[in-house]
DNA sequence: TTGACACATGCCCATATGGGCATATGATTG
DNA sequence: CAATCATATGCCCATATGGGCATGTGTCAA
């Protein structure tokens, strides 16, 4: 099998920068498929193409307003991915981050495990 | 041009399943490329390749053991994800249920801007 | 009814995928 | 050194992509 279609789930759809901006933009607000044209500058096929996928996988909704489409955004569709990766904000919090100064003074007070004969990367 | 490479940040490299469940396996702590072949079920060329994605966007570092190669989480690649959706939540969370009832409420109050003559959806 | 406007689809292409399989590379042990 | 264990790569395939372009569909105005 090739890689997941990007209409699988938010993960995939949300991959495409594009896609977020979509987002981004349908967030302030319900927007036109012209307004999104104008706004990412990009082809109108394209954009109708990103909404058809967004629109897949319940990210954005629309209504018809005389010839316009208008689109708005069904936030809760990104509650899966907040989900996922909320529970890594620590690595990264200042919390974290004296809480390892924290562990780096430990480490020096008491040496013993400091073994770590070898390191590297890649 | 086609999909933008796995590699090219977290979100596309993030949007593999598979690729979530060695994130959230190698966060608990180090994990050999054995370890996670147990842990995810899947033939070890597969891993090694999920994982060399993961290792391209810096979402995962390693090192040698011996023979074996321990892999550790680096967090802080996951903070473009966290921060991109972490405006969203409020659209789920309970508080902004409730001012969706206060809301609902204040439109059958004032049933004015109720005009919406057609509304539809897809 | 006809024409213009706003979107959505269809078709074509180059590209990179996830997976399967065999094999190369490195380190450890006998 | 040879055999073995632990990973990484290479090659092959089917698939779905993002984009370009032309055209279909539905709505409104003249």
């Amino acid at each position: 099998m090739a890689r997941a279609a990007t209409t699988t789930d938010a993960f995939n759809a949300v991959s495409e920068p594009r896609r977020r901006q979509i987002i981004d933009a349908v967030a302030a607000g319900e927007r036109s498929v012209g307004d999104l044209v104008i706004l990412l500058g990009l082809p109108q096929p394209l954009v109708s193409k990103h909404l058809r996928v967004l629109r897949e996988v319940g990210l954005v909704a629309a209504r018809d307003q005389g010839r316009q489409r208008l689109y708005r955004l069904n936030g809760v569709a990104l509650k899966p991915i907040y989900d996922w990766v909320k529970d890594f904000e620590g690595l990264w919090s200042e919390r974290f981050a004296r809480m390892d100064s924290v562990l780096a003074e430990l480490a020096q007070v008491t040496p013993e495990s400091t073994q770590d004969g070898d390191h590297d990367d890649r």
